[in-house]
DNA sequence: TTGTACGCGTTATCAC
DNA sequence: GTGATAACGCGTACAA
């Protein structure tokens, strides 16, 4: 009848007290064999599952978890990360739960090493960051370990390194999305192109991912006619980005399709109708300015990565292991979310 | 510095009693004017959130939630709701949250009122329901309404009825979504073919509602040579749904695209290869056997209603009412999630 | 080795 | 009217 049974039912029913009740659950050791024996009796017939609640109550200690994240100034693809912390802090904030924001600059592996430092030197119980630089990135998870600090990350992977939470998109997958949908656009015949647009290399691993899944779909196909070439339009000493654009635009003729693999394709929504004014474009992120051009037509698709929801997520996961020794999924890939004009709408709550 | 005020800190800075200060705060009368003026002024100063944990703890109150759905075994869409049922209860088991399901068939309008009756008879604290027949459904809210208990939709919505709590997808919108996805594949010129495929009438105004937003993105469009032409093939006592179905193959020549309102896509997906081979179909719903057909390319996109999340939002959303006097959003519009071979793996958990 | 008592924050009840 | 106190379930320190 009863669902849930506390531990001064189990003692009841052993005979014991509560004490001992607990002492074996805990595996603290001095209980008699007799006594053992009694309460383990009981906890093989009935189910025993503590009540979280009553345990994170007594809970005097306050769990710091830093969040390690470009600013949003720099770029706005991170604004919403922003409202999932604000969210968790509220919801959060009897469990004893602090979260400390640490922002770098996204172009900046200096700007990314201080941060880090930064937050590291406070000694927090757990670190999520975005390791947009992989090899500073492995550094920081490094000094996590040693530390004993709880390393998680999102949106992007430290390759080949441990961490114990990792939350985001399978990017080779959303590469072949991208890829299918223009398999459906234009049938056996096209000629693509993959564009890596972005300030900096920071993102390096990242669009590659996307350019392998990307061509991996193809490759696949048999029978399909078709050509892909790679364009890098990354910010130099010399040249600004939108210089590179241009010149891009100027020395491309005839493309179907355009993959671009960053959130940046509003920079090349604009000048591409003079130009080429029949290629579709499919990009990533839904930051302001992709929205405007996904409603004006000149952005086909765009794949949502879902930064809040990343962000949402790893933070729900940390503080339920803190709380209630809840163990974490090791790696956790969200959906790839395909919006067009008629969708984006609901994904923006 | 304190970041959480407790009640005691309250009745120590306004110097009374904890008593009182509940009092004042839960507006219980019996409070002297000059100890609800010192109450009070404290509370202007500090910001107190009382501490859900605590209140939780001391509830004894067990909360019946009610949830009427179709039988999965009549309808392997509304499986997913099952292991959404499961996961709460599993979360909020010591809450003192149960759930009673109530259980019809998807046809049968008598089953839906038996089913009805069933769980209103033990006057559970909120109503959860599919409200697949209008009428039938409107009768139950308003005994709900009679009897106080919370009334909640979700997958569809009773017209013109106020209920407390309102889940589900902008349907009208989710057709423009697939009319979109063929305009992208077809440009200038399409035939078009609504399709309402589904066991009885149960989902009339869902499927027109689906019908009348693919229509309505068509007429927005200026410079389109389009036609649609809407079919029903329901079942009905002389012909059964496949030969409905087949005999609709048999009339039907040169159809650029399908739009199958149902989640039965699966039954025209296979015969179609004889007959039509070029139309293009656009679904609903990731039931096995529509991704079976999705993965052969023989269904081009499914729209993702996910009756899950659905269920999961729904039960939550009343259950932090119950506990926390979380106030409900009325009404709640999931994402249309656009579903192709590449991506549907993630979205299934 | 075992039982008991206390604290966490809220709320209901019981004396005064 | 009001203040003190018990109870909710768990963990733990301490006394027996």
């Amino acid at each position: 009848m009863k669902k849930n049974y506390t531990i001064k039912d189990i003692a009841e029913l052993a005979g014991v007290s509560k004490g001992t009740v607990d002492r074996v659950m805990h595996k603290r050791g001095k209980v008699s064999s007799k006594a053992l024996e009694k309460v383990n009796k009981v906890l093989d017939k009935i189910e025993y599952k503590p009540n979280p609640i009553a345990k994170s109550l007594k809970n005097n200690k306050v769990y710091n978890i830093a969040i390690l994240l470009p600013d949003a100034n720099e770029d706005p693809y991170w604004l919403p990360c922003y409202e999932a912390i604000d969210q968790i802090e509220n919801e959060f904030s009897h469990f004893g739960i602090k979260i400390n924001k640490g922002l770098f600059k996204p172009y900046s592996t200096k700007s990314f090493k201080k941060a880090a430092e930064l937050v590291i030197s406070k000694k927090p119980d757990a670190l999520l960051m975005v390791p947009l630089f992989n090899k500073e990135a492995e550094i920081i998870a490094e000094k996590c370990l040693e530390a004993s600090i709880k390393i998680a990350t999102f949106n992007n992977y430290i390759k080949d390194h441990k961490v114990n939470l990792e939350i985001g998109q399978n990017l080779f997958q959303s590469g072949r999305v991208a890829a299918k949908l223009f398999n459906m656009l234009f049938g056996k015949k096209a000629s693509l192109a993959v564009l890596h647009i972005d300030e900096a290399f920071q993102n390096a691993s990242h669009m590659q991912e996307k350019e392998r899944g990307f061509k991996d779909y193809y490759t696949q196909k048999e029978d399909l006619d078709y050509s892909i070439t790679v364009y890098n339009l990354n910010k130099n000493s010399k040249i600004s980005l939108e210089e590179n654009i241009e010149s891009f635009l100027k020395t491309v003729h005839e493309v179907d399709g355009i993959f671009i693999t960053t959130s940046k394709s509003y920079l090349l929504a604009n000048p591409i109708s003079s130009y080429l004014p029949n290629s579709i474009i499919i990009g990533y992120d839904l930051v302001a300015e992709n929205i405007k051009f996904l409603k004006e037509d000149k952005i086909a698709f765009l794949i949502h990565q879902d930064p809040k929801k990343q962000v949402y997520l790893s933070l729900t996961r940390l503080i339920e292991f803190f709380l209630f020794d809840k163990a974490f999924q090791e790696s956790v890939t969200l959906p790839i979310d395909i919006i067009n004009t008629e969708n984006y709408q609901q994904y923006l709550d």
